[in-house]
DNA sequence: TCTGGGGTCCTAGGACCC
DNA sequence: TCTGGGGTCCTAGGACCC
């Protein structure tokens, strides 16, 4: 049975938020993202703002200096996880088989419903429908027989559009695309593309199988199927992170020591509280560093015995950052990232210590008021890891 | 222009084991 | 004394996505 998937996209989603709490907001240049005076990225800016070369994850700075004249917003982030809920909600009369990729963005399998809803282009048109009455926010959509081609064609038909490839026409769709409209082609591999003449994907096409996978190895194995519109990826289902990390760049370089330790300290306990949120262990800690000349490190280790507390994972995070900084090289950005995470069933009862036991019950008390009354209302004193070797 | 933060997946070399 | 091949795990880095 042909497959019938619906790519849901919404339309400039943070502005259009925005423009519904401030009308007055329509029709003009909005940029939502970070402060335009500090080291930011656009998150999202309205069609107006494109028209001066501004997009999502530009500099800021850029962004300021294309379109002066643009109303900068830092944006309401609970917010479009409300509206994203709504969102979600009509799409469930439509199918259970849902896969929400993003926070605006959504993949529908449709396949076998004919008679629920009367064809997959119907069924596409109402959608749009429904969601604009229910949320007041425009989306685009993509209709085909794989993930792919659908995903491509509510690019093609953004703004506030409706695009229905025939089944038996992927190919010929794709064919006159220029290769960086390809999902997982990015601005690395375009200018390799080009280098040996493959402009478009209908080059990829005539490129072959083959040479593709000579070339790029399995990167061009999956290329290939991708550029003749054959995707077989299935629904994804929700799964557990393969990794939880957490990083932050300083508002100005720093070498300060002291500084630095601090915000490793607050950021290891904001990753350890995510793994308990998640019932998590991870065996694996990573430390990484970004300096002002924005070359970035990584390191990693890998433990006996696999942790969600605070303590250790600073512990580790600071040796390790004790081995790579040489007290002089000024910091743009710090990170700790955990992963090899374990499923917390595995761990019960496991611990090689009655000292862990009697940390993680503290942990998750101070997890619990934490709930109640924000993360900085608890800071876990630096004194608990010395007390703890 | 001066580059966020959260992720996933892949590659490649080295250690180690059989 | 010099040298296999396969497999797994670990680490570092990088491309890419939203």
């Amino acid at each position: 049975m042909l497959r019938q998937i619906l790519h849901v996209d919404m339309d400039a989603f943070f502005v259009s938020v925005e423009e519904l709490a401030d009308p007055s907001l329509k029709g003009k240049a909005v940029v939502v993202g970070a402060d335009p005076d500090g080291r930011g990225v656009v998150a999202a800016a309205s069609y107006e703002a494109r028209k001066f070369g501004v997009h999502s994850a530009m500099p800021i700075g850029r962004a300021k200096k294309l379109c002066p004249h643009a109303i900068f917003l830092r944006g309401h982030h609970a917010k479009y996880r409300e509206y994203s809920q709504k969102i979600y909600e009509v799409f469930q009369e439509f199918t259970p088989v849902i896969e929400m990729v993003s926070i605006d963005e959504a993949y529908l399998d449709l396949t076998g419903s004919e008679r629920l809803h009367g064809g997959i282009l119907s069924a596409a048109d109402r959608l749009i429908r429904t969601v604009k009455k229910r949320t007041g926010l425009n989306c685009s959509v993509g209709a085909s027989t794989s993930r792919l081609v659908s995903k491509i064609a509510s690019d093609q038909a953004k703004p506030h559009g409706l695009l229905y490839v025939l089944p038996g026409c992927e190919k010929a769709f794709l064919a006159p695309l220029p290769v960086r409209r390809m999902p997982g082609i990015g601005k690395v591999t375009e200018p390799e593309l080009l280098s040996l003449g493959i402009a478009t994907i209908g080059d990829l096409q005539t490129y072959g199988a083959e040479r593709l996978k000579k070339r790029f190895g399995k990167y061009g194995e999956w290329l290939f199927p991708k550029s003749m519109g054959k995707d077989i990826e299935a629904y994804a289902y929700e799964e557990e992170p393969k990794s939880i990390s957490h990083e932050t760049t300083f508002p100005v370089d720093t070498a300060d020591g002291e500084e630095l330790e601090r915000t490793l300290s607050y950021i290891s306990q904001l990753v350890a509280r995510r793994l308990r949120e998640h019932r998590m262990f991870a065996r694996t800690v990573g430390l990484k560093l970004r300096n002002h000349r924005f070359k970035t490190i990584t390191r990693d280790m890998t433990l006996d015995e696999p942790t969600h507390l605070d303590s250790v994972i600073f512990e580790h995070v600071l040796r390790m950052f004790n081995a790579a900084w040489d007290g002089q090289e000024k910091i743009r950005l710090i990170g700790v990232r955990t992963s090899n995470l374990e499923n917390s069933t595995v761990q019960i009862g496991l611990f090689s210590s009655e000292k862990h036991e009697k940390l993680d019950r503290v942990l998750r008390a101070a997890d619990r008021v934490r709930g109640r009354y924000g993360f900085d209302a608890l800071q876990l004193a630096r004194s608990l890891d010395r007390e703890k070797k």
